[in-house]
DNA sequence: CTACATGCAAAATCTTTGCATAATT
DNA sequence: AATTATGCAAAGATTTTGCATGTAG
């Protein structure tokens, strides 16, 4: 059932949007949630765009195909999704809070210029290295059993270098 | 001086605690800043305690001694030392806002057991090494020019680890 | 029908802002 | 005395909560 196959067609990615909300309403219904029009909106709107949103963006992105929606809602369901794991809840350097789509572990690089958010793939051993690099695990004085880490990268995206 | 046995051990850095409100009152003076109660208590604050606190700590904290100090005053003054360099605004991972006088590079690791917040030091050339190992600066479809990063670590601190 | 989800409005935080007052230089 | 900083109160923005109503199962 895994189907992160490499992506070695790139145009023909577009099968993990296209399912998410599928997947999403699918789970609800399994887990004896409801599956409400807004809920799916929600779902198909994080499925169509793959993106970070944040809770008010998502709010008026639905407002004309959900007039009543209320944030409450938004807010309700994002949490919901979250402690479900279909969706990550990710706190910008800026303290901007986002719902991401993807949930498999990852870090963010943010450009300088447009202040863009990307996502980042690496491996878990680098990131291994990366604590023992880092030497907090033999320093004395800062002691630290290291069981995870989050990363934001700053730097220059490719449409923002082109330019 | 403090009761409190801070938990900070940055062998290396002694004297900054003791010279961090002395600098800041000087620095002021030069810069043609005027050398308020509130703004010395703050410098002060910091450099008894050396650690990253949110501007209600602040405020809390100085209660006693400037009982008029209004929040309003701690915003001002932490946006002042902030785009003067004298501190660093971190956000966390929670979406806390902190004000830390160690304006060193460095990073932060958070205990999973008490939420304590510690300095984590690193190479440079390792941060160098790491977004090489990521992999984004070859990827094309992520292709994305770093030029810094934060890393948040998560796991627990020495003090948890013993009990 | 019954349980759960939604919408609304109010409240709790956190942060910013405008202006009269107060303190520094 | 002049200029800048402070305090207060009000306003934004974001997120949470309580309760009556609505709706999926």
């Amino acid at each position: 059932m895994s189907e992160m196959a490499s992506p070695k067609h790139l145009e023909s990615v577009p099968s993990r949007e296209e399912n998410f909300a599928e997947h999403g309403i699918e789970w609800l219904r399994e887990h004896g949630y409801k599956v409400t029009s807004q809920r799916r909106a929600i779902l198909e709107l994080f499925g169509r765009l793959g993106e970070h949103l944040k809770p008010g963006q998502i709010h008026t992105r639905l407002e004309s195909k959900l007039p009543s929606l209320s944030l409450a809602t938004v807010y309700n369901t994002l949490e919901l999704f979250e402690e479900e794991g279909l969706v990550n809840r990710v706190t910008a350097q800026d303290g901007e809070t986002y719902f991401d789509p993807n949930i498999q572990p990852h870090h963010h690089a943010v450009c300088n210029q447009c202040g863009g958010l990307f996502d980042i793939d690496i491996e878990g051993d680098q990131l291994d290295q990366l604590a023992e690099a880092s030497g907090t695990t033999e320093r004395e004085e800062t002691d630290f059993a290291i069981t995870g880490a989050t990363i934001w990268f700053r730097g220059v995206c490719e449409s923002c270098d082109d330019g």
